[in-house]
DNA sequence: CTGTTAGCGCGTTCAG
DNA sequence: CTGAACGCGCTAACAG
């Protein structure tokens, strides 16, 4: 079956292509019956304008890029869902990118992307990044980015984060409150924002409690899984003294949760571990984890609102736009602490 | 900064358009020096072809559209994991869409994919769906689809799935066979494809072992995860005489081990607990839950070879082209059973 | 209120 | 080997 067009549908009615066009469109200038007429038809033949014709013209795509490192994470599964919804609602589609945290894949979908294939991004950043020059080639070229979670500090402009300054300095403290005296933390990769934050929050609690601050203390979780986990016992059995974790993100917080299985520390008795995580299954864990949980379904919707305010009134997104959501700690639920 | 296309590189270097546009797709009409001179400068300027002029004219948008029920789910999550690499292998883009299990979005949104804007759909059904005429639509307009996971048996296309049937079977052998006399079935929607076949052998393997199958003991997982979670724990309490659960889905999973914590059922003592489940964390669940797990990773990659390969020889996808994969048991870590 | 005309940027004839 | 001309399907400016 032939797609039907414009062309078509003006043949059958006798009206010329453009009359079409703005009946379809609900222009002013057609009288109420050829509209009426007009849609009638298009229902019937079940006509869809052809969006590449309509975006060359209109210079518009009516789409937006999302650039992720991972989507095995349910923090970005549920931004995924915020901005969908969000996206639905402004009758956007959603293009989705994977990083894999690689720099370079990083360079390659943001160049394609400046072609002007989407009128926006939201992003988050890849851990091996430290460069900035590809995204300033998109802002050079106008397409307005809004960042979540692992922004770039060095472009102006929007911003969704999480408190994670003092999501940081409130886990460190929920450890010491509970006893903890050596606590160790995973960082995720040393470039990100999110990683620098949350490590300061950890030093300010430290400091604030008076606990001196060990650097040994803090390992950066930037491998595969099987090697972070090695990573962990390693430090673990060198330093027995360790009653307490801090795990920067979901995955970290997993080979931790493992390694002190494995080397029969017993949570959370010899030892507690509190971590960022959008993971629900971890309360159900037992002795269940406590999570810093990121408000990842809004932070998705808020990035999304953000962008799509400045495409509708055309104007550059500002960075007084920016957000910061506050996290939730979310306490073990079976286990004391 | 004006996005550069090919007229000004023409004009730039002296040719026409037509000559530049041929020397960037190394047409063999055009000499090799001129080539390198365009091409070279290309790449100053950054210039990036119009995707959607390009499409316009080709008729082809190098772009598939991915229709999925929900992604905060792990194995959409890795689904769209493994699409979203070979997408990028052939150069394709990904458009992402969510029905959230809802029958009218996925009718909408197939609506309007029918315009063009996608070349091919990887999909799996929403659970409210039990009318097909909008993927008929689809077809019809020689728009290929390749169904995984939750197919769609009314059309003949490939399908890309888990051998439910047998995997079913296995659950629930796995259950009688570590002493369940008494086996609840906890049922997603019974539209879906995945949940009559998992059935089929839940059906199948008590049979086999002598069991007679109460229908009362298949209950309907379609509700809320709280009120899936209530129906369970009515269940439970109503049937003392359960000791075995197979539920047919992560969250049903969660459900029904929430419900046995609640009431305080021990497992895997008093009650046992299997499903189907790609959540890594549920194998740290302390008693560990047996799980089910779909290569979901390369059931993205699989359909989403075949989608390309359709696209790439032009010709129609046939229905003995489907696939499928085998589920994997994964069985209880820390406990017995 | 309706129709004519002129592109959007690119790829594909067909002439030279 | 290169260029001129046309059209993909749609929208917008301008006539009537």
């Amino acid at each position: 079956m032939k797609s039907v067009n414009l062309k078509e549908l003006a043949q059958e009615l006798n009206l010329s292509i453009s009359t079409v066009s703005k009946a379809l469109r609900d222009n002013y200038e057609i009288g109420q019956e050829t509209k009426e007429r007009v849609k009638k038809l298009a229902q019937e033949l079940n006509y869809e304008p052809n969006p590449y014709a309509s975006s060359l013209r209109r210079k518009k795509s009516k789409t937006i890029g999302v650039i992720i490192p991972e989507v095995s994470n349910n923090f970005f599964s549920q931004v995924i869902n915020g901005i969908e919804e969000v996206a639905r609602e402004n009758d956007y589609h959603v293009l989705i990118y994977l990083t894999n945290e690689s720099y370079s894949r990083e360079q390659t979908i943001s160049h394609h992307l400046a072609s002007g294939r989407v009128d926006g991004i939201l992003m988050s950043i890849a851990s091996e990044t430290q460069d900035y020059a590809h995204l300033k080639e998109l802002t050079s070229k106008n397409i307005p980015i809004v960042f979540f979670d692992r922004v770039c500090d060095e472009l102006a402009t929007a911003k969704v984060t999480t408190n994670d300054f003092q999501s940081g300095y409130m886990a460190t403290q929920h450890l010491i409150e509970a006893g903890c005296q050596c606590i160790a933390h995973l960082l995720i990769s040393s470039n990100l924002s999110i990683g620098q934050k949350r490590m300061q929050g950890y030093v300010k609690a430290l400091e604030d409690y008076g606990i001196t601050c060990d650097a040994s203390l803090i390992v950066n979780g930037d491998k595969t899984d099987a090697e972070n986990r090695e990573t962990m016992k390693q430090l673990l059995r060198s330093r027995p003294e360790i009653d307490g974790i801090f795990a920067s993100v979901e995955r970290l917080a997993m080979s931790s949760y493992e390694a002190c299985k494995e080397l029969n520390l017993a949570i959370p008795e010899n030892i507690k571990i509190i971590s960022f995580s959008n993971l629900y299954v971890a309360s159900l864990l037992d002795p269940a984890l406590t999570t810093i949980t990121q408000p990842a379904y809004a932070i998705g919707k808020e990035a999304a609102k953000i962008l799509f305010n400045s495409l509708d009134k055309n104007k550059p997104i500002s960075a007084t736009q920016s957000l910061e959501l506050s996290s939730e700690l979310i306490k073990r639920k079976s286990t004391a602490v």
